[in-house]
DNA sequence: TAGATTGTTAATCGATTAACAATC
DNA sequence: TAGATTGTTAATCGATTAACAATC
């Protein structure tokens, strides 16, 4: 009645999410050698860049197929192609902003979107004063739309900027809209089907975790 | 002449990264607790709750000693408080912002700082109809001002919200200045000197990440 | 007391690293 | 060819989980 809930560790294809995140740093670094004017990269070059192992760096890349060439390494184009292909960054992907706050308007002009695959092509927002208007060439519309939208614009990812109250409830909406994929800026868990992908982004977390590694910095013998 | 280099595995009392991370979300989890009305909370409540092990909750606290009761639990008050000492947060954190652009003006303007214990008390750029400026209550000084204003306002931790070509020479100078922890959201990769923390937010990463989450999430059976 | 839940140890699991044959 | 660097296997390392005595 009830299928066995799959842990990741139940299929031999699941690439742990470090890796994954891994991924999206080698295509940055990549994208800087190309605009270097770098036709080839190598393990060595692209791990030292990160901080990584060689070794770590192939055999991320090797969960995927391969993709250098003993000797010579890898050519950076083909490589970045090779990565946005897994990623899935190789289409575009139109993004749904809900809150259109202090943090949703900086999103919204944010240009380091585009180039990587995304774009923000709908905003909501709650607010009667905010519906109607326009933000950086973007419509915001009313929130009680959003089914709509989201099939008008064939969105699958969201990015959830609105105060942390009303988050829960929002995310509730975005799902139930078909969203699959939300990015969470709210400073709340949220409670979600499993199949619906979340990261969440707490920006003041980040700031905590800087100030701890500043605190418990031991200084240099 | 040159000390050698420790690992972090050559410290004992070394903690894992993944462990203070989750130290920040137990504590946005009791915040929620405490504002629910609940005294106290254990381990498996936590836990399910963020999708942990109980095990690991546990686990995870005890590096740093011992707060709960056997058949009690944690009182939520309480734990707060030993999380705020060991992440550094039980002082308020003066936090100067490099950037005031888009994204610079939306983190002047966040809520969720002050409540953790951070607060932006300046504010550099370089453009000069910025300088002399006041965002959200903060004034804008030329980044030329660096080292005085870190000294004035007893600076640790800053935000580099500058255009990724500035990045790399912004941060040196927050260094230079005096800077000891850095949370970047230029989408590069900052060369700093190993004593200086650093954390990076790329927003496009974030979205990368769950893109391939949903492009390749195994659909319900 | 009986029930609940901790802190901690030992066992398991998974991820990283080292090493090297294959090969450009 | 010699040198460089890959992809991959086996060894190491570290983090998570399970289990349970201690204890509120």
């Amino acid at each position: 009645m009830c299928a066995a809930k799959r842990k990741p560790s139940d299929d031999p294809l699941a690439v742990p999410a470090a890796v994954i995140g891994r991924l999206s740093l080698y295509l940055r670094e990549l994208s800087h050698f190309v605009r270097a004017g770098n036709l080839t990269t190598n393990s060595d070059e692209l791990s030292t860049r990160l901080g990584l192992s060689a070794a770590q760096v192939r055999k991320d890349l090797a969960y995927f197929g391969q993709f250098g060439r003993p000797g010579i390494g890898y050519r950076c184009e083909e490589l970045i192609g090779a990565i946005r292909s897994i990623l899935g960054t190789d289409r575009r992907w139109p993004v749904l902003l809900a809150g259109v706050g202090n943090l949703g308007r900086a999103l919204l002009g944010y240009r380091g979107f585009v180039p990587q695959g995304f774009e923000i092509v709908a905003a909501v927002d709650v607010i009667s004063e905010k519906v109607g208007t326009e933000v950086e060439g973007v419509r915001v519309e009313h929130l009680d739309g959003l089914a709509e939208i989201v099939r008008r614009e064939g969105i699958a990812v969201a990015i959830l900027a609105v105060p942390a109250g009303s988050a829960q409830a929002v995310a509730d909406r975005l799902v139930a809209a078909g969203v699959r994929g939300i990015v969470n800026f709210a400073p709340v868990t949220l409670s979600l089907p499993e199949e619906t992908s979340l990261l969440g982004v707490d920006l003041a977390i980040q700031l905590e975790q800087v100030a701890f590694s500043v605190a418990n910095r031991q200084l240099p013998r």
